[in-house]
DNA sequence: CTACTAAATGAGTATATGCTCATATACAGG
DNA sequence: CCTGTATATGAGCATATACTCATTTAGTAG
């Protein structure tokens, strides 16, 4: 993590970045925006959840960077800003089934 | 993310690990760890938290298999134990530089 | 203009969690 | 045994934030 040479604050934004990403509704409108860009109440469909609460999860995610938004006429079409989101999440699968493994292995012995 | 295929209350885990990489004091922690174990008091030490708040961090940490303990004597000892917390610190880190830099270039249009 | 639809937002509530203080536990050395 | 030191933990408080409901804003069509 170069700790040595991290400007003050570069921690908190850093923590702030993972925090955006530590919400299951989140990550699944980010699992929902992986073949291309929705609109909201597409999103509301594909996530089953109200459109409230939709529309404040986006808001967190654009403000942060990790998506883009696109209007048309009445509708807002919102797309992944950040392609390295997907190299996170696959970083953290991968180790979460490699600790899976390893439990079930644990149970033979 | 491979979406498609991802077994029910997989992003609940995904989510779990990102919101504990989610506090600036367990970022501080990790980074203070990175070149090599240390123990409570000199992790208070290089932190600057009490005692009781670092203790609890340690717990989150460890309790999600991202550090090791060692107890020696009176002393325990605590290590980095997956590796990839570093490529996904760096990789916020290289997108956040990236985030910052254009914003500086968009100054001086 | 009015009526309709899509999205955003204000307000309120509930829950999670970070922090501190005090105390408990675990171990080492007389 | 008693004392001291390192770490963990129970309890309480304060804050952040996810959620819902109701309403507002923005745009389209008649």
């Amino acid at each position: 993590m170069k700790a040595n040479k991290l400007p003050p604050g570069a921690l908190e934004l850093i923590a702030a970045r993972f925090r955006v990403l530590g919400e299951p509704s989140r990550l699944r409108l980010i699992a929902a925006l992986e073949k291309g860009e929705k609109n909201v109440t597409e999103l509301v469909e594909a996530t089953e959840l109200t459109q409230a609460n939709v529309s404040r999860h986006l808001q967190t995610l654009t403000e942060a960077g990790m998506l883009g938004r696109r209007k048309e006429g009445l509708n807002v079409y919102y797309f992944i800003a950040d392609k390295s989101l997907f190299e996170l999440c696959d970083l953290v699968c991968s180790r979460l089934q490699k600790d899976l493994a390893a439990k079930a292995a644990s149970f033979g012995k």
